[in-house]
DNA sequence: TTGTGTTTTATTGCCTCC
DNA sequence: GGAGGCAATAAAACACAA
């Protein structure tokens, strides 16, 4: 260890803290890399690459991110299933899932490159009701969303994936199906040209038997190539969440779809973990920023979003969990994200906010640490990012104006997005299906009402929006400007 | 302020696959 | 043998309680 440190230090002799004191990723960094790893548990060489140079961290860290990722995915995922009743969720179909995981152990990208999809993914994507005949591989992608239903349903050993994935994905707020998406045709398919491995190929015919039994759960609803099995899942009871669900006047157009029926919406009611937390999250954003809104067609990035939550959050925490600042100086929301070291220091603004076990963004983020240009990860996205891309680029860098403009573009997202999503229906779909969700149901009273969660429960972690959307982003966008 | 507990990051060793 | 991954371990960074 200390040998390797000492080299790594060497490396990094540029900066000073650098070296062998590790280093917390930023709220951006750490953004990124779950939502990717939400795409993709086992990333190519390529995509690690990428991932690193636009996180600006080393492909080994990437590595060595993703790695211990799976690894607490898994670790919650059994503590999932051994602690918590999750039993009950487990049909057949989990089960088979879950011995398939048993081999968890990772088919390295090595195998992996042509591979590119994990087996969980698969599987998840099976669930979802995609064969995974080579041609369709593109579309899984594409409807990466539908991997999440899957880890909704799919529930036992990848719970604790699906944790994290939903606390991000599932979530699924609109960028994040966004960033997803790009994540996913990202370099994926069409330029790597990943097939299914013969790993997948097998796993796949194995798992039919798996796969089968969803659909005669799903019965009809089981689309194969279409959204998502959790068309069929019931819809949430009105006041699951003790949030104002429908919220009409945010509601989105699409409200009335069908598809709102969404898997997402039969996870968060299933298991309001993570993605509550998104969406927690998301609807703060959406419902306090609302004035904002209408007009920025242009969509955030989810990432960058996430760094400006975060600033704001911390705000907000402060406000939301005690209404005052303590100090308010410290915390002054403005601090986090404003310094010009690009640090995010939100960190100390909350701290008494924040959640404590799941530390995930509510971390100190060293300054040394340059937020990574979230809209880069454009680069993997699809036409639509690029009009993100656009959008952010072309953005005033103020944080303030920045900040609106996200939260413009959250809102818009569910309209205009949908225009812009054009190309697939699924994507459409899934949107609209998200518009649906909880969250912004708990926007903006909801939010008020939730009492202040000073002390989370260590492994509900997983299960409750409390950390992440909460403290980390919900937050984010109070008063603070 | 300190101590404790949790989470995250980094490293190392071993295994598997090509 | 190389590359990637997992598991185990150590250490840092935090949050919270006393």
């Amino acid at each position: 260890m200390e040998e390797s440190n000492e080299l790594h230090s060497e490396e990094n002799k540029n900066s000073q803290d650098n070296n062998k004191k590790r280093k917390l990723k930023t709220p951006a960094q750490l953004m990124a890399l779950e939502k990717f790893y939400n795409e993709h548990k086992y990333p190519t060489e390529e995509m690690k690459s990428q991932l690193a140079e636009q996180l600006r961290l080393s492909e080994k860290q990437i590595s060595g991110w993703f790695c211990h990722r799976r690894l607490k995915d898994k670790r919650l995922s059994r503590d999932e299933t051994q602690g918590n009743g999750r039993q009950d969720r487990s049909s057949g179909v989990i089960q088979d899932r879950a011995s398939g995981l048993g081999q968890d152990s990772c088919g390295s990208t090595k195998h992996g490159e042509h591979r590119f999809i994990d087996p969980r993914e698969v599987e998840s994507r099976r669930l979802s009701g995609h064969d995974f005949a080579a041609a369709d591989i593109t579309r899984n992608y594409r409807s990466h969303y539908t991997e999440r239903v899957g880890d909704m349903d799919n529930t036992s050993s990848e719970s604790s994936s699906s944790l994290q994935d939903r606390l991000l994905t599932q979530n699924e707020d609109p960028y994040d199906v966004e960033t997803s998406r790009y994540l996913t045709h990202t370099k994926g398919m069409e330029n790597m040209g990943y097939k299914p491995s013969g790993f997948l190929k097998v796993k796949g015919e194995a798992e039919n038997a798996a796969i089968t039994a969803v659909k005669r759960q799903l019965g009809r609803q089981y689309l194969e190539d279409g959204p998502l099995l959790g068309v069929e899942f019931d819809l949430l009871p009105p006041g699951a969440f003790e949030s104002p669900i429908m919220d009409s006047g945010h509601e989105p157009s699409t409200l009335g779809n069908p598809v709102l029926r969404s898997p997402d919406i039969s996870g968060v009611k299933g298991q309001l973990s993570p993605s509550t937390r998104y969406e927690v999250y998301n609807s703060r954003l959406n419902s306090q920023d609302s004035y904002l809104q209408q007009e920025n067609p242009s969509i955030m990035h989810g990432f960058d979003l996430q760094e400006k939550k975060s600033s704001k959050q911390l705000r907000q925490k402060s406000t939301f969990l005690n209404d005052t600042n303590p100090s308010p100086g410290k915390n002054s929301p403005l601090d986090i994200y404003d310094k010009p070291s690009g640090g995010i220091s939100a960190h100390n603004s909350n701290k008494k906010g924040r959640m404590r076990s799941k530390g995930y963004y509510g971390r100190k983020v060293t300054s040394e640490q340059t937020e990574p240009r979230l809209d880069e990860y454009d680069k993997f996205s699809n036409t639509k990012t690029v009009q993100r891309n656009d959008y952010l680029k072309s953005r005033p860098s103020s944080s303030i104006e920045k900040f609106d403009g996200e939260c413009k573009a959250m809102k818009d997202y569910h309209n205009p997005l949908r225009a812009k999503m054009n190309s697939t229906d699924e994507l459409v779909v899934t949107k609209h299906a998200r518009v649906n969700l909880p969250q912004r149901d708990y926007a903006p009273n909801s939010f008020a009402q939730i009492p202040p969660r000073k002390h989370q429960i260590k492994g509900i972690a997983m299960e409750m929006p409390s950390s992440f959307s909460e403290d980390e982003t919900a937050e984010t966008n109070s008063s603070v400007d």
